[in-house]
DNA sequence: ATAGCCTTGAGT
DNA sequence: ACTCAAGGCTAT
């Protein structure tokens, strides 16, 4: 799943860098970081072809390509081929080895974006057809990149299949398994780039033209949540929050000021106080308070909320995360799918380590006690957090990502592993009994402090307070389903049935996880291999 | 089968 | 009349 460094089977996301000041753009193809072009935006000299990096010769059947894979396109749907791939349909794509492989240029072809539509059924010479205005607002867009955002490409996820054998070569990726090379309907259901958005400027018009695929440029709670600051999110560095070093780092070896070696935002630095402009708060399942409820259950509630981050810096921490993380690789050594949404997630487990951390209730805890009850509980609070997002924001059959994309479940289902899928089934399930529910913010709160409070994590050492804060928060729970839905009586014990489900699939998670890590699928240095590795040793 | 060059013709 | 993205031709 990769451009441009194609991998037709390869995981999930890929981007280039990202307009920050624009959330709407997240997409654009693989090549619009080299494409240069001239003023008037007609390709330049240095403009290569998306799928073998040729020359361009102009736009055909939907983008800028090189005159000998215009040719192999029309032939191959002209004679309506079918190619099969002798290797692992992963062949590399360049100006050599475009031979060698149809079935692999083919598939890249269409993954880039070219139309078959584009070539004519009757054979017609000559004239305009359909796309003229589409190659018209490439190229004006080209010309606006050119002018206004010379050095920063868009952002874009494909979907990748990801299965978990081990790749022939440690450079190559893999597919897992499914995909033979068949229908359109497979190629295109991959979250692919915009076959017009070489340029890699904003094209939020594009919506319309990749109906068809499975990223919807994102619409997120907030349009203008790119315009705001946000101290130390978007900074470039130094004063990230989470910022990775070279080496090998063990984020949570407790010091002596009691807080981890991992540099974490000060407890005092701005955050959200989580008002009505938070998108939280625009959950359409929350409950409003009424002032008569001020009660004590309702100031601890309250107070678990004021930990919870806000979803808008979340959101633009990961972004700006992804973005320092790709603009620092090369050209030929893009993040594939499967890695950033690792980097995703663990930017959310640094949120959550950061979540814990500034808990009132938490903080009384010995740090040895924190230390294991977050090394217990990390993947179900990433499960957790996973599913608040998908009930407040995800559509119908979408799955919600913390950078504000939706990838369609049914796209995701059929092209990955079995495992995989049969996470997000679950997963999914899970969301439209809690959707159902109707699960508002205080009561994704508490369960995730119940988590959290886990009194049987062995080696907890104040094992009574912890147990003493999860009754307290579970009568907390309690009260709260009781008053905010008399009519669904039984809400408290439906929520609490669900944590074994939750439990169950955050294993799944990390067992899924920790064979992707044995494989050498993860990105290196990251927390998320560090807590898987604690659990396994 | 590939790919560079040629011809065509609707849109501007 | 010009543009340029279609299809066609043909040496390799």
């Amino acid at each position: 799943m990769e451009l441009p460094d194609y991998h037709p089977q390869q995981p999930l996301v890929h981007y280039t860098d990202n307009y920050p000041e624009d959330p709407l753009t997240l997409e654009g193809s693989s090549t619009s970081q080299e494409l240069k072009a001239e003023p008037d935006g007609r390709p330049g000299p240095e403009e290569s072809c998306p799928i073998c990096g040729d020359k361009v010769s102009g736009y055909h059947y939907g983008l800028l390509t090189c005159e000998s894979c215009k040719g192999f396109f029309k032939r191959s749907v002209q004679n309506n081929k079918h190619y099969t791939c002798a290797e692992q349909q992963s062949c590399t794509m360049n100006l050599s080895q475009r031979k060698q492989c149809p079935f692999c240029r083919f598939q890249k072809c269409l993954a880039v974006g070219m139309k078959r539509e584009a070539v004519r059924a009757d054979r017609m010479r000559g004239g305009r057809n359909k796309f003229g205005p589409l190659y018209r607002r490439d190229r004006q867009m080209k010309q606006q990149k050119v002018y206004h955002q010379p050095n920063i490409a868009p952002y874009r996820i494909k979907m990748e299949t990801t299965q978990t054998h081990r790749p022939t070569s440690p450079s190559e990726h893999h597919l897992m398994g499914s995909a033979p090379f068949s229908s359109d309907a497979l190629h295109q259901s991959h979250i692919y780039p915009s076959g017009m958005g070489q340029s890699g400027a904003p094209m939020p018009l594009d919506c319309t033209v990749n109906a068809d695929r499975v990223l919807t440029p994102l619409s997120l709670p907030y349009s203008g949540l790119y315009h705001r600051t946000f101290p130390g999110y978007l900074q470039e560095k130094g004063e990230m929050p989470y910022s990775y070093s070279p080496a090998p780092t063990h984020y949570l070896h407790p010091i002596s000021d009691n807080s981890f070696t991992l540099r974490s935002t000060p407890a005092s630095s701005p955050r959200s106080t989580l008002s009505s402009s938070t998108p939280f708060s625009q959950a359409p399942t929350q409950t409003p308070d009424t002032p008569s409820s001020a009660t004590l259950k309702h100031n601890f509630l309250n107070q678990l909320l004021e930990g919870e981050q806000d979803e808008s810096q979340l959101c633009a921490k990961v972004l700006a995360s992804l973005q320092r993380e790709q603009a620092n690789r090369g050209k030929h050594d893009r993040l594939n799918t499967f890695s950033i949404m690792c980097k995703m997630a663990d930017q959310m487990l640094f949120g959550l380590v950061e979540w814990a951390r500034n808990s009132a209730l938490f903080k009384e805890l010995k740090v040895e006690d924190q230390m294991v009850l977050l090394q217990s509980c990390w993947s179900e609070l990433l499960v957790l957090d996973h599913l608040c997002r998908q009930v407040i924001y995800s559509k119908e059959g979408c799955i919600y990502l913390v950078t504000g994309q939706q990838i369609e479940v049914s796209t995701i289902i059929s092209q990955a592993g079995v495992t995989l899928s049969s996470l997000v089934s679950r997963t999914q399930d899970l969301v439209s009994k809690l959707k159902a529910f109707q699960l508002d913010r205080h009561e994704f709160v508490c369960l995730k402090h119940l988590v959290l409070f886990n009194p049987d994590v062995k080696s907890v050492q104040s094992r009574k307070q912890v147990e003493q804060t999860q009754e307290r928060v579970n009568r907390a729970l309690m009260e709260h389903t009781q008053q905010s839905d008399p009519r669904h009586s039984d809400k408290f014990g439906q929520l609490l049935l669900r944590l074994p489900e939750v439990r169950s699939i955050s294993l799944q998670v990390e067992e899924y996880l920790y064979q992707r890590h044995l494989l050498g699928d993860l990105p290196c240095n990251s927390l998320l291999t560090e807590m898987l590795h604690t659990k396994h040793s």
